[in-house]
RNA sequence: UCAGUCGGCCGGACGGCCGCUCCGGCAAGUGUCGAAAGGCCGCCGGGGAGGAAAGUCCGGGCUCCCUUGACAUGCGGUGCCGGAUAACGUCCGGCGGGGGCAACCCCAGGGAAAGUGCCACAGAGAACGAACCGCCCUGCUUCGCCUUCGGCUUCGCAGGGUAAGGGUGAAAAGGUGCGGUAAGAGCGCACCGCGGUUCCGGCAACGGAGCCGGCAUGGCAAACCCCACCGGGAGCAAAACCGAAUAGGGACGGCUUAAGCGGGCUGUUCGCGAAAGCGAUAACGCCGCGGGGCGAUGUCAGGCCCGCCGUCCGGGUAGGUUGCUCGAGGCAAUGUGCAAACAUUGUCCCAGAGGAAUGGCCGUCACGUAUCGCCUGCGCAAGCCGGCGAUGCCCUACAGAACCCGGCUUACAGGCCGGCUGAUAUC
RNA sequence: GCACCCGUAGCUCAGCUGGAUAGAGCGUCGCCCUCCGAAGGCGAAGGCCACACGUUCGAAUCGUGUCGGGCGCG
């Protein structure tokens, strides 16, 4: 299990399938090559200080340590986006709600999100504008 | 003991399980990537956030740009004196002013007789000093009194002298007192203030003393400004190396009736010619004139750039590697200095990440705090101090390196140490 | 890392040019008008001018420092 690391896959995984969570958003793409399952982590300035987001980071890494590989699907990027309530969160019940989020189907995004441009066709389409920093 | 003031230091400890990153070593050549070197995975050992890492308010180192140089201007900053320092707007020592009983604290603290400007309302007047109500004198007129010469007195007008008093204001042209005068006035004197000058002390800011002047110089420069001093710009996303795609650059070849205009030059190229030469000369050169762009601005000097297509080459973006941590470094001792600090010697190596490591989940203990209970002491009592135990809470505050240093500023639960001052009590 | 701008009534903004009165529109409330409402008319309330310190006789305005927000460049 890799990281993900160029704001490009970042930027791609963004417009994928989401899973809502109270402490987190989950976000997925299916990609078509073999390599192995990557996952990143998006916390944005509007979480609080430098400090609050590299423990929330911290919390949601720790979370995919403890996962099971098992319930990731193959061939997939995952990106974990941090809300403010994972500094507070009892960490088991995080634990089992990121199992919830993986059980879960993954819906895609829905229309009006993502990129604001005048693309009329919905679904997934190639980063552009939105930024997850 | 209480109150205050100044300075320094720390900023949880120990342990368990599971992890991250860097460095060094080992092993395997079994897995995986690679052409290879080697990397990943594995094992062992070691290092791994701060006093502010923050705000980015100053000062440097370092790197690049140099489209530059000279002069001037402008812009920005600093602003008592001396020292420290690589430098500073920082620090130390002193001076002056202000506050506090004191320890101590605060001050953008140069220039207002270089110039311009502003000072609302009120007030007569707000800055070539002026005269509203006043005060005083002279002349005339007038009212009344006294026995006359004449004197005293009331109202008014004119001329003059004044700035004491009133009133306004933040501020009214030195202040207080005495003398003086018709009334007054630095008009005279004493003290204080101010200015000048001499001497003394001090490196200096400045302080002290004497003499002289005789009031001339209101405030505001965090108004413009003047004076002195300082400053080229950008920033590790700097910069160097390796290097996809796309756009643009150079060379070569080709294309195009236009490439700023003109000349057609003992140059170049093409045509003709034996040559001289003649004609032409649209991506060569030169000359003249001219436009635009390139410095914070101007001047002078000087410089560079200004068609399209194909092939090749070089630069360079994404990305990667380096820069990247040994440094104006920390600690200790000694010496010099009032101190900031400096010197010498010894000793130590102390984070290097890059969508960004230094963590997650627990346990025990300590600290703090709240409530309750018990004990001791004090007190009439309410209650207070100290100790012990139980439970709950916070289970830690502010906060996360991003090239590196010196400062400043701001945030901060709680704790420790020391100096000094005042009050009270006891001896 | 580097530049710049803004905080004034519940909201949107004037006022800041070198100062002495804090204003406008929308909104709120009351009254009038109407059978009722809207529109309209009249009136009122509402502000420690982000915070602190300073300069000045006097600060929304000038200076410095904080805090918050926004925008831009690489």
């Amino acid at each position: 299990m890799d990281r993900l690391r160029q704001r490009a896959d970042f930027l791609a995984v963004a417009n994928g399938a989401r899973v809502n969570a109270s402490a987190f958003v989950l976000q997925s793409r299916r990609r078509d090559d073999s390599g192995p399952i990557r996952i990143g982590f998006t916390v944005t300035k509007k979480n609080g200080t430098a400090t609050e987001r590299n423990r929330i980071r911290r919390r949601l890494r720790e979370l995919v340590k403890r996962l099971d590989p098992v319930s990731m699907l193959p061939h997939h990027d995952y990106v974990l986006v941090g809300r403010r309530e994972a500094l507070t969160r009892d960490f088991a019940t995080m634990l089992d709600d990121l199992r919830a989020a993986f059980r879960k189907p993954a819906r895609q995004a829905p229309k009006g999100r993502g990129p604001r441009t005048d693309r009329p066709r919905p679904g997934p389409s190639p980063a552009t504008s939105r930024k997850p920093d």
